[in-house]
This record gives C-alpha cells, sequence and structure tokens, in this order.
DNA sequence: AATACGTGGGA
DNA sequence: TTCCCAAGTAT
C-alpha cells in the first residue's frame, strides 16, 4: 500500500466531523438511506459560488421558509426574489436562480435532472455546481472542484504551479481520489476539510486525516500552498446617488437594467461610475442638497466613492426616471450593500 | 482566455 | 487601512 491520500481515511473523518448545515444530510443518516432534497441542494450551492458558509446560512433558511419548492420559487415574483437576495451579492445569481427554477418547474415537471450534462445546461449551473449537485443530491461519480478542493489538491500533492494554470493538474488529482462508493459524502468531505482544517491561513495539520500524506505538509509549505497569480489593482471610481423623499414620505428608487453590476436590483438613481468626475444625472427636479459624506464600497474589480445629494420634493413632482416608493413598501433589506450604505447616511437628513 | 461580477470577515 | 479570501458562472 502506497503513501498517498486515502479516500477511506477522509470518510472516516467526515462520519465523525461532518458540519451541521441546514441542507446537508448527516452522513450517518445518508448511510440509512436517506437522500437530499435536490431543491435544497441546488439552491444551497448557487448561494454557496464564492460565498461563505456564515453568510449564506441565514438567507437559506429565508428562501426555504418563503419557498419551500422549486414550483413556489418559481411563481415567485421577480422583486421580491430579487429583494430577499439582497445583501447576498453576484446579484446575476439570482437572476439565474428564476430562470432555472422556471425551466425546472415548467420544462422538467418540477424535478432536478440528475446528470452533471443535464444540470450544466440550466441558468446559473456551471462545471462546479453540475457536479456537486449530481454528487450529492444523486450520489454519482462525479469530480466536483471548487477552491476548497483546488487548496487541498495543491497541499496534499505538493503541487506549486500557480493558479488558474494548476487548474487541470489539480482536477486531475481530484479525479484520483473520487471514489466509486459515497462520492456525494466524499465531495463534501473534502470540502469541509478545506473549510475546517485546510484552511487558507494556518491550516490546522495537526488534526488532519491526511496529516501523514501530505506532501506540503513534509516539505514545510502547507500555507504558501496554493499559489495565486498577483491580482490586478482595483480602480478608484466615483458616482453621485440622489435620494429624493416626497411629502407623503415616499422614496424615489428604480429598478437597475437586468443586465451589468448590481443588474435587476433595486437602488437609488444616479450618475454612471466612472475614474474622473462624475456627470451629474438628477432624477427629478428638485433642490437637492450635498450631503458632505460620501459612501465608500469596495467591488470586485474597483473601488466606488459615492457622493450624495439629498431632497424633499412636492406631492406632485414627477420623476425624469424611477419610481416613488411608498414608505410603508420600502425595506432597507430590499437594497443592495451599496444601496444600503448610501440609504443609512442619507435617512436621518430625509426624516418627516 | 480574460474579464465582469458582491460582500463581509479576518489578519 | 488595506488586502486576501469564500462551495464559480457567463461571456
Amino acid at each position: 500500500m502506497g503513501d498517498g491520500p486515502d479516500p477511506a481515511d477522509l470518510l472516516a473523518w467526515y462520519d465523525a466531523h461532518a458540519r451541521d448545515l441546514p441542507w446537508r444530510v448527516a452522513p450517518a443518516a445518508r448511510l440509512a438511506g436517506a437522500r437530499p432534497d435536490p431543491y435544497r441542494v441546488w439552491l444551497s450551492e448557487v448561494m454557496l459560488q464564492q460565498t461563505t458558509v456564515a453568510a449564506v446560512r441565514a438567507y437559506f433558511e429565508r428562501f426555504t421558509a418563503l419557498w419551500p419548492t422549486v414550483e413556489a420559487l418559481a411563481a415567485a415574483p421577480d422583486a421580491q426574489v430579487m429583494g430577499e437576495w439582497a445583501g447576498l451579492g453576484y446579484y446575476a445569481r439570482a437572476r439565474n436562480l428564476l430562470k432555472c427554477a422556471r425551466v425546472v418547474a415548467e420544462d422538467h415537471g418540477g424535478r432536478f435532472p440528475e446528470t452533471r450534462e443535464a444540470l450544466m445546461a440550466l441558468p446559473g449551473i456551471g462545471p462546479y455546481t453540475g457536479a456537486a449537485i449530481a454528487a450529492i443530491a444523486f450520489d454519482a461519480p462525479e469530480v466536483v472542484v471548487d477552491g476548497n478542493v483546488e487548496r487541498v489538491m495543491a497541499r496534499v500533492h505538493d503541487i506549486r504551479t500557480p493558479l488558474p494554470a494548476a487548474k487541470p493538474e489539480l482536477v486531475r488529482a481530484a479525479a484520483a481520489l473520487t471514489p466509486e462508493r459515497r462520492p456525494g459524502c466524499h465531495a463534501q468531505a473534502v470540502m469541509d476539510l478545506g473549510a475546517t482544517i485546510c484552511t487558507p491561513r494556518a491550516p490546522a495539520c495537526g488534526i488532519c486525516p491526511w496529516w501523514g500524506a501530505c506532501a506540503a505538509r513534509k516539505a514545510g509549505v502547507q500555507a504558501e500552498l496554493p499559489r495565486k497569480t498577483p491580482k490586478k489593482p482595483k480602480p478608484l471610481r466615483f458616482g453621485i446617488a440622489y435620494v429624493a423623499r416626497r411629502a407623503d414620505g415616499a422614496w424615489l428608487l428604480e429598478t437597475r437594467p437586468d443586465k451589468g453590476l448590481l443588474g435587476g436590483m433595486l437602488g437609488w438613481p444616479g450618475s454612471d461610475w466612472t475614474e474622473s468626475a462624475p456627470i451629474p444625472a438628477p432624477p427629478i427636479e428638485a433642490d437637492w442638497t450635498d450631503l458632505g459624506e460620501e459612501a465608500r464600497h469596495t467591488f470586485t474589480h474597483f473601488h466606488l466613492r459615492l457622493a450624495i445629494k439629498v431632497a424633499h420634493v412636492p406631492q406632485d413632482a414627477a420623476p425624469l426616471r424611477g419610481a416613488f416608493t411608498p414608505a410603508t413598501a420600502f425595506r432597507p433589506s430590499d437594497l443592495p450593500t451599496v444601496m444600503r450604505k448610501v440609504f443609512d447616511l442619507a435617512r436621518s437628513s430625509l426624516r418627516h
């Protein structure tokens, strides 16, 4: 017997230490024949794309309480789903979530396809998510490779090629370890290992089931892997947001276009966000006051400084853009974070 | 192939 | 403060 990582050691560790997650069937129950609900597996996997378990939990509970089935989600109004997703980020996921739910409900009789290939034909499901759903929900022996798996493979095999160039090699390594028996538990086990022991910084090698097999640990380089090609610096952009409040307390809001940044989300009308001075673009004629404080926010690929203009407008004022939302219908939690920052700064100067 | 696309927490 | 990081996908 060789000294490489043994999937059986990992499964034994998982059976004893699997995290208790609201979308997961515990390993003991799974062995007893319990199957996870593919709808819940799909929903959790989409929410978990580039997102931490800690951030996802509350959203998952809220979504499943509101919409217990894919048919229920498919029937939900777009604006409600986008509002419930607000704050979780990567809003194309929410738009694709709805598209996918509607395809599954209308074209697949409410049942998710069971193969990676068929799953990948659905909106918002790529190579990772397709493999993950097939493995976790249907126990297909798919190779599931996310950021955790990449890190674990890079360390166990001491692969020093930087990402993303190392990806094919890491996938081959993951494939070689994927077992025919319990592939769904195996996939979740590698990810749990990466999330709780083989962490990006300061991995807890002393309690790792693959301690004896880890080439990077033997070489003492585990904390330096995986290597990554340096990222580009984020440019600084500037913009103006306009917060208008009508005499009856209604707020002037707009739903952003479906494409691009914050697509489909509710927000304050404003200028474009540019690297030089923004061009003013007030959405309604008013006596605008500069708040004197800007909202700062960092997106994936740029930093933003957003100047805030506020105004009270008369009841009969006609907006050029956006629509007035009655105070009773406005939920700040429906706003993406940058827009909520603007609201939090502006609200005190627009009291009624 | 390279880029666009969010957010919050930790060091 | 600043940077890095987290269960990626679409184009």
